[in-house]
DNA sequence: CGTGTGACTCGGT
DNA sequence: GACCGAGCCACAC
């Protein structure tokens, strides 16, 4: 087990801040922890380090609401978010519903 | 310190 | 809306 980056902290930490029912995407999240364009570093984090389920990494899915990977695998990341009340077609959420911005 | 890689995103065709 | 190429970031070697 590497030690967490601070870095991955922060990741880690606006995770737990998305509200049961929604979902973000790699890119909000990437500018909430400060890196507007690191996208692909949050995503990498998360597939390094998958603390779930004390992080919900599988609230975190496409710029366009499709779920694109999951340590777990794909099914269970669909099957965890409809059980929190996420409708998921054909593996993609409807960002305009469940779409979490961060806005605090 | 340079190179490669990955659960991404955007713009152009 | 789909396909393709380029850009960006943090991390491991």
């Amino acid at each position: 087990m590497r030690s967490p980056t601070p870095f991955e902290g922060r990741v880690y930490a606006a995770l737990k801040r998305i509200p049961e029912g929604k979902v973000t995407t790699y890119g909000a999240l990437a500018r909430y922890v400060g890196v507007p364009y690191g996208a692909r570093a949050v995503g990498r984090a998360l597939n390094c380090n998958p603390y779930a389920p004390h992080v919900p990494c599988h609230r975190v899915v496409g710029s366009t609401g499709m779920l694109v990977g999951y340590a777990f695998g794909l099914e269970k990341k669909i099957h965890l978010l409809s059980s929190e009340g996420v409708i998921v077609c054909n593996g993609k959420v409807d960002l305009k519903i469940f779409g979490y911005m961060f806005t605090d």
